[in-house]
DNA sequence: TGCCTTACGTACTGAAGAGTACATAATATT
DNA sequence: AATATTATGTACTCTTCAGTACGTAAGGCA
């Protein structure tokens, strides 16, 4: 009961976490978030609370749109080579063409943690690992499949996987030049053939 | 003539440095530098001039000193190889032990680019090129040893060990944990062997 | 010794920021 | 229709911040 909001919860999340993405934490102000979500203040902290609150929730909302889109790039391959190929080459179009540029959100999230923040750092941390999980889950198809060799250790290559496409896109925030991209991604992808 | 400076100015940029890495620029006020100095206002404006003044002559101490480090960390070692495993291996140790936490500071501020910010991204850009170039060099060297095949490409290693040790770093920063890292670094290093 | 130049310290200015208070509007329930 | 409840809009508080002004101190040089 009460007055009915006058707009979409998770839609407004998705405005604020363009802006985060794009401006980082300390960068983006309240009015900031406002313009953006079209919100007022009272809005706007009723229903996600104070800044530290709103950007944990953006991260949990892109984390799992991440995760989901991840899955579904290597489910459309041919195979999970391939898919993995593919994920990480829409990652470099995206650096080049533009908007791939502010990075991953969750690598700018890490970035910005502070010695001092640790339930930050414990957000983050978990982000991650759901990424890593979801590598870890394609790489067992892949083993079951014979992609993949039965030696491989998936769990290393998952993490050298999250850890290498967030260099990726880190060095392309600086440096969105297509040759340098595609040399790195060649070289991580020929860590999947041994 | 005029009074002489009471303070040395690569050392305070020095701590200036150990201040933006830690707390980044946005989260690092003027009176942070001042008391990270011991700096007053007027004497840290007029050695250094403003606040993106400062964080740019911090970035490029910072690189110089990266640039010193990796090339006596490959050459004290018995091989090319081994030089990059250690300095691999000494960022691990150093996140693992904490003080490695704060990433590293070109990786920071690589993070920090903002979209508009041009000339920013064009410093930090310059400063991962030489980084980039040091293990190129050092992996011609390899070549000719006979250490690294003939039919390597070096720039693109380069480009790979570059961004992979970003990644290393930025993973390390949400999740210090040992056997995560090392799983990164031998997969990083096994692209050395073909 | 006196003056010129540069460094240092303190106080200030004007702006931006996060979070809150409070009055008003819109709906559900009775 | 009246009321309780939640949403919205505006104005405010209090802090922090970057950059500056200006008076004072300390040397070099004539």
């Amino acid at each position: 009961m009460g007055r009915p909001r006058e707009f979409d919860f998770d839609d407004a999340l998705e405005h604020a976490i363009q802006t985060f993405w794009a401006k980082g934490y300390e960068g983006t102000s309240i009015d900031d978030l406002c313009e953006a979500t079209g919100l007022g203040r009272s809005s706007l902290y009723a229903a996600y609370g104070e800044k530290q609150s709103i950007y944990a929730q953006a991260l949990e909302r892109y984390e799992r749109n991440a995760v989901v889109r991840i899955r579904a790039t290597i489910a459309n391959a041919r195979s999970v080579r391939a898919g993995i190929a593919a994920f990480i080459q829409r990652i470099i179009d995206d650096i080049v063409a533009g908007p791939g540029r502010r990075g991953c959100f969750i690598g700018n999230c890490a970035a910005e943690i502070v010695r001092s923040d640790r339930t930050h750092a414990a957000r983050v941390r978990r982000s991650l690992q759901r990424i890593e999980n979801t590598f870890a889950e394609a790489l067992e198809k892949a083993q079951a499949n014979g992609e993949l060799s039965k030696t491989s250790d998936v769990v290393a290559l998952a993490h050298f996987l999250t850890a290498g496409i967030q260099g990726l896109r880190l060095v392309g925030k600086a440096n969105p030049d297509r040759k340098t991209l595609e040399d790195i991604a060649a070289v991580m992808l020929r860590s999947l053939d041994n």
